[in-house]
DNA sequence: CTTTTTCTGTACCATTTCGCACTAAATTCC
DNA sequence: GGAATTTAGTGCGAAATGGTACAGAAAAAG
């Protein structure tokens, strides 16, 4: 009867929340694991297997936390398959957001963005993972709401983002004067989803490159 | 030591391979199941729930056969899904070809094809399921080298029949000079893709529908 | 040193999963 | 009718799976 009635932690009982912060004394026996570490392994496997998949065993090996560990630190394992998704989604707006707050010309913008897409749908150590949204999280989606609703924000995000974009060059005359940013945020958004389909099916990086090319000269208003 | 080393059965020994055909005779007990039918329960199961989240017991509750009958009639899970998504291409390529073999206008051949890969990826009694190929396939392609073969297969093949439905366009004159049928190709299987997707998250039918005619607006050459 | 707290790690349980013997049934061929 | 053939259906078994109880280890607090 020690340590009977805590149901699933919910996982940030520690102060801060940022990466390497200066754990302000913790109590008792100290981890073995370091949480952010260990969601980085268990995100790895999710994306290349998918939830049903990858089992707890999978994910304990690859963590180095032995089952107890893991659903102590991150509840049962749809829990952690959602707080793997988060940390995608987080990474990914990170790297993304960081581009689209830029003031280049929208040509610029493009290129960059689709170029980080690229690199995170391509890495991988055992063949490209494609995107999380796209791939697995969009399997889930059916059966479970709450990865649904993570699923469409995560399109509407990026839809918004893409508009946003379009929005300001036509502003400043990137654009021709018919063209609708919203439809061209769409465009943007498949071409994106596109080359997540693609690059899991292996198709190499030179064609996604390509098609990305092919794509940017017709949203900006033919060759 | 009756029906040992038969291993599992490649699943035609019948004579006919198209659908209602007479059978010239079978030898032993009749079969309690169409393998047609069985078929196509399979693979709805398998559009909405992937490989690994289909149990064997799922899909001999849902085709009405025992497990045995199951293996003996199509091999192991692994051949089941490799079957089911052959169906699923053979069913889509049929309902495609046809509109793209049509010789209209280059707007209605696409509104066409668009609005029946909508009618595919939106059916589904408990939700839309999407595409296979984008879905479910797409997850196990990493994996699996003749999975992702077929996914490959499924890809280009869509390119080029967007291809070729645009090279004809451009030489009647539906399309400016300056438009690549190959680019545009490209774009608008990405338009497929990005609904198959945006369908599995549940996003509603006008949406789509929308996304599409902005999408054809574009491609078709501005307005 | 003792208590309290927090984590580790073994071991276990109930269930599910896939696959396959094996027997019983149904049909054709002789 | 009997042999041959093909399927159905029961049921087993070995392995894997998700989850948890429990004893013990490691640290801070008193």
């Amino acid at each position: 009867m020690v340590q009977k009635k805590k149901g699933p932690p919910h996982g940030d009982p520690p102060v801060e929340k940022t990466a390497a912060a200066a754990e302000p004394k913790r109590r008792g026996r100290p981890r073995a694991y370091e949480p952010e570490v260990a969601l980085g392994k268990a995100l790895d496997l999710f994306r290349t297997s998918g939830f049903a998949a990858t089992s707890l065993d999978d994910l304990s090996a690859a963590t180095g936390m032995n089952r107890p560990s893991l659903y102590g630190a991150f509840g049962d394992k749809r829990e952690l398959y959602i707080k793997s998704y988060q940390r995608y989604r987080d990474n990914a707006r990170a790297l993304m957001g960081e581009i689209f707050r830029n003031d280049w010309p929208v040509r610029r913008q493009l290129e960059q963005i689709f170029a980080t897409a690229l690199d995170i749908y391509l890495s991988g150590e055992e063949g490209p993972r494609g995107c999380f949204t796209v791939m697995t999280a969009g399997s889930e989606a059916v059966a479970d709401p709450d990865i649904r609703a993570m699923v469409q924000n995560a399109l509407t995000e990026l839809d918004k983002a893409f508009a946003h974009c379009f929005r300001r060059a036509k502003e400043r005359g990137e654009l021709p004067e018919h063209a609708d940013p919203a439809v061209l945020a769409q465009l943007a958004s498949a071409t994106i989803h596109s080359i997540a389909v693609r690059a899991r099916a292996r198709v190499p990086r030179e064609t996604l490159e390509a098609i990305v090319a092919g794509a940017i000269d017709v949203m900006l208003g033919g060759k």
